[in-house]
DNA sequence: ATTATCTATAGATCTATAGATAATGC
DNA sequence: ATTATCTATAGATCTATAGATAATGC
């Protein structure tokens, strides 16, 4: 993601007119934007940022902003979507590897899931919790949130200790599961950050067990490293790093 | 709550200015205004709820409001503070009834806090989650979550398990008991009510348990209900009523 | 010519205050 | 006189648009 190119210092001299503030590092102005806003809406709320607000702190004029993103609420709504989006997919990986036992997929689902909550920079999945997100505007993001929710609840109903429950108790328990993830999220409202997202993840994944009356936690332990390891190695493969996304030791 | 007096008709003619629209219950304006304030700041968030929306819901014009509250913030402070005081009441009598086992207390908190808050009208756990609650303006509400926080914090270090947790452990632990509960508010915001809060917050209980590392949840349990059933004989003692707020059973 | 910024501002809020007004109570 | 409302509005926002401007690129 950084400089592409050791050796040449090319300044890449930018078309437009100047900004009135120096960009301080090499970052693209679209990507300060939204690491702006990331910052301001995870800690003030989206309603009470103001557009001013976050191009102050990405360098720019308020009106620049609108050359990147067409409202405030698209703003919003790409970051809700590249947030999710990483967990999203390796839930309908998790789906697909039948050969591991749903406990370890579960286990795994919830250690991905918590490790990008927990090591994410600036909390985003408080992103989740805005009120302002119930509105029609993001109902897109949300029905990949009830996707990743459902995903929980599959692997939840394909465990031992699931196919015994009765339709109501595995909403209720899924949730519980679920729940248990988003506390992450809680946890780190309170202290800014984790100290250590990789064994703090791995607990919520044990608590997810727990929950999930898993009788054989270390299997499953087991396994879902492993599998946390062979997606970690996939999508290594496709794009060049991802390497510190989620922890793998 | 309700009518005291059934059978004299006392329409109790009200002092000053009437209003433009009819108060359609006989409910005093501060708690209408509140019942408002509690179901916007709730679903829309408080920055995006305006004092004008709040006091149409109301029943009354926007500068009515000012009669009763100094300002918004007073108003929102006023609905946080109400809503942790129970849960804040029960854990410091828990902390101090030391002849029952420490996971049967920390089973009854849970409880007790899991069953207000899936309870509660209009998901008021929810204002904790808002943003705007970090601003200095809120930070004594903050102490008493913080008070609560602590309280799930060392009875869970007084188990049996809890002995051999390090401090490091603990902390981790009791953020995800935490959490666990704080999870309740965030399944309410997805389907509005929680079919039955006394099934729910005992499930809740048992959660709370698993992520404890309880060997006898049986007996925890048992002791723990009773001391719900305690604490809602001696607070239906002191006020009237009460008796429907955490589903003693 | 194209790109990426800027300045300026319209128009729509929103909170809180000032001060009038319509009841009851004494 | 006191109480509980009201109307009107000051002053401070805030979002998004219009249109100017200062670079590079052809």
């Amino acid at each position: 993601m950084a400089a592409k190119e050791p050796m040449t210092e090319r300044p890449r001299r930018r078309v437009g007119r100047p900004r009135v503030a120096p960009e301080d590092d090499g970052a693209e102005p679209r990507e300060q934007i939204l690491a702006a806003a990331a910052e301001l809406f995870t800690t003030q709320g989206y309603t009470a940022t103001s557009t001013r607000a976050i191009t102050a702190k990405a360098g720019l004029r308020q009106a620049s902003m609108y050359y990147y993103f067409a409202s405030k609420e698209e703003l919003l709504r790409t970051l809700l979507e590249t947030t999710v989006a990483p967990s999203l997919e390796f839930a309908r990986w998790a789906l697909t590897e039948r050969e591991a036992m749903a406990e370890a997929r579960l286990w795994a689902l919830t250690r991905i899931d918590a490790a990008q909550l927990a090591g994410a920079r600036h909390n985003l999945g408080a992103l989740y919790l805005l009120p302002e997100v119930r509105r029609p505007a993001f109902e897109s993001f949300r029905d990949l949130r009830d996707r990743l929710r459902d995903t929980y609840k599959q692997l939840l109903s394909q465990t031992a200790a699931g196919l015994l429950y009765t339709p109501g108790e595995l909403h209720q328990r899924s949730r519980l599961v679920f729940g248990l993830v988003e506390g992450v999220i809680l946890a780190r409202q309170d202290n800014a950050t984790v100290s250590d997202p990789v064994c703090f993840s791995a607990d919520v994944a044990d608590g997810a067990m727990r929950l999930a009356d898993v009788g054989d936690m270390s299997e499953a332990r087991k396994q879902g490293m492993s599998l946390c390891a062979d997606w970690l190695g996939r999508s290594a493969h496709y794009s060049g790093h991802g390497e510190d996304e989620a922890g793998g030791e």
